[in-house]
RNA sequence: GGCGCGUUGGUCAAGCGGCUAAGACACCGCCCUUUCACGGCGGUAACACGGGUUCGAUUCCCGUACGCGUCACCA
């Protein structure tokens, strides 16, 4: 039975050429492992930095491991860090259908047309118990390799179970280049005769993988380095079929440490979780371009990126060959450094619902809160138990009074207490300016340094020692009452 | 075990034959100050090891050690 040729010539036909094609192509598990992010990043960056597509395509053919829902949140992860994609399952596209579990039939005729090119086999052997306990599949010992494709053809036609093995060269090497590793050579013997069409019909993975990204046209596969070992059966694959190499880039991994790579076995934050920490996604984006990858030149001492100016300058050369350890810490510090860039309406905004966790009271004025918090908070959810202060006043003991730097104990602090009290009942408007005002006044009146009056004051109105904000804005946002309250409260304690 | 890859301070990293070996996080100290932060200034801390090549190696080559990956009809 001949080939249906036409078919290969038509979907040839609709590859697109001369410009920069790259794919992100997730499995639907459910979550964005921070490495995923970082995988879809650096290629959504090479696209978008030479002008390029970038294409998004499900790999589904696991059906066992399918998660409802999955899809979702990947569409939903990419649209909130900005990784538009130009093509893909929800979008089309000229070389639809993007998802791989609607393309098996083109995976079965590719592989019968490299079976008629003579590089690929039927084979028909069982695994054997010894081939799976001693794991190395012998290529010369079995026997479907030089069958005769007559006889291979009848088999198949008889309704012989059967798998289709690539017939990989019985000797000399192959190079293949990667674009962070360089080229990289190995003995033909020590590849084996992997498998492309599996028993049920359906692909193994690395077999979609090389016909998807050659009908797409896609110019860089950029995935993780534990695919650099099978990278030499990709070249033979696309030589078999005649086809161009596509760049690989393969990047190392994540590692939650010097061993492990970052999982969610292990309890490893995924995107959805830094989130919910109280992260956002553009310090995720910014700390997880640079896990992995260092600007050059002018811009190698630079580390915040904005995600427009990561598409100008990233750069494949940029990319580091050892795995890089994932650094809370340090994801921390950028989440500060764009905290304190916001506007203080738009950080107001966003910390509000954090402030409002803690801090019922529609009296006490979020925004006034927020401008203490924003240069305050690494994390948005360090918010809530910072201001819990503001709506119940916490036990305290009367030691908190006694602070050396402010030159304070019992005995000052309630000389203190008792002039502010009055001088605060006085005040004709309970604003911040006037609080302040009346304060430092104060403190002159009395021939005190402005700290030994604020510390027994902010004190009595926080009720603990370490506050955002100090004793003028405390008092502001408490309001007359309830300030004056606590005051006294503070002033009865250190009678007793 | 075979094959492949990797190794600059605790962490991320610059370096691409000649440097007092950048910078950032963390840590420590000082300044600022109404607590704590922010901010500013300063400090501690690194080329895995052994051979070559070279006038000269962190940089090039070869070993060693350690680590990682891969050897599925999983992706």
């Amino acid at each position: 039975m001949a080939l249906d040729m036409t078919y290969f010539a038509e979907m040839e036909a609709k590859i697109p050429h001369g410009k920069v094609r790259t794919r992100f192509a997730p499995s639907p598990t459910g979550y964005m492992h921070v490495g995923n992010l970082r995988t879809a990043l650096y290629t959504w960056l090479i696209a978008r930095n030479a002008g390029g597509t970038f294409i998004l395509r499900i790999e589904d053919t696991d059906q066992v491991r399918l998660v409802e829902g999955a899809t979702d949140v990947i569409y939903r992860t990419m649209a909130e860090c900005g990784l538009d994609h130009d093509e893909g399952p929800d979008v089309g596209g000229p070389v639809a259908p993007y998802i791989q579990s609607q393309r098996r039939d083109t995976y079965g005729r590719y592989a019968e047309l490299l079976v008629e090119k003579g590089h690929a086999y039927y084979c028909f052997c069982e695994k054997t118990e010894s081939e799976e306990d001693s794991g190395d599949f012998n290529r010369a010992a079995d026997p479907c390799r030089d069958l005769d494709p007559a006889e291979a053809k009848a088999r198949v036609a008889a309704g012989e179970p059967y798998v289709i093995r690539q017939k990989i060269p019985a000797s000399g090497t192959t190079t293949f280049h990667d674009a962070i590793f360089g080229d990289i050579t190995v003995d033909n013997d020590t590849l084996d005769d992997q498998v492309l069409i599996k028993r049920d019909g359906l692909p193994t993975y690395n077999f979609a993988n090389v016909i998807d990204d050659h009908l797409m046209g896609i110019t860089h596969v950029v995935r993780g380095s534990e695919y650099l070992s099978s990278a030499p059966k990709y070249d033979l694959l696309y030589q078999a079929f005649g086809w161009e190499v596509p760049t690989y880039v393969h990047c190392s991994p994540v590692m939650r440490d010097a061993h492990n790579k970052m999982s969610k076995r292990h309890g490893d934050p995924s995107y959805e979780d830094l989130k919910a920490q109280g992260y956002l996604t553009e310090a995720i984006l910014n700390y997880v371009a640079l896990l992995g990858w260092s600007p050059r030149g002018e811009h190698a001492e630079q580390e915040v990126f904005s995600l427009q100016e990561l598409a100008e300058v990233f750069d494949i050369s940029g990319i580091s060959k050892s795995p890089a350890i994932f650094d809370i810490e340090k994801l921390t510090h950028f989440n500060a450094l764009y905290l304190r860039a916001m506007t203080p309406e738009a950080f107001a905004a966003t910390a509000e619902p954090y402030i409002r966790e803690t801090v019922k009271n529609p009296a006490m004025d979020a925004a006034a809160i927020a401008a203490l918090l924003q240069a305050r908070c690494e994390r948005l959810t360090d918010i809530p138990e910072k201001v819990a202060f503001f709506e119940t006043l916490p036990e305290y003991d009367k030691d908190l009074f006694t602070n050396k730097k402010s030159k304070t104990n019992d005995e000052v602090s309630r000389t203190m207490l008792e002039a502010a009290i009055p001088m605060l009942e006085a005040l004709q408007s309970w604003t911040t300016d006037a609080i302040h005002d009346g304060l430092i006044a104060l403190a002159e009146k009395l021939e005190v340094k402005n700290a030994t009056l604020m510390w027994p004051v902010r004190i009595a109105a926080a009720g603990q020692a370490v506050t955002p904000g100090g004793a003028v804005e405390i008092c502001a946002i408490l309001g007359r009452e309830e300030c004056l309250r606590r005051l006294n409260l503070g002033l009865e304690k250190l009678k007793v």
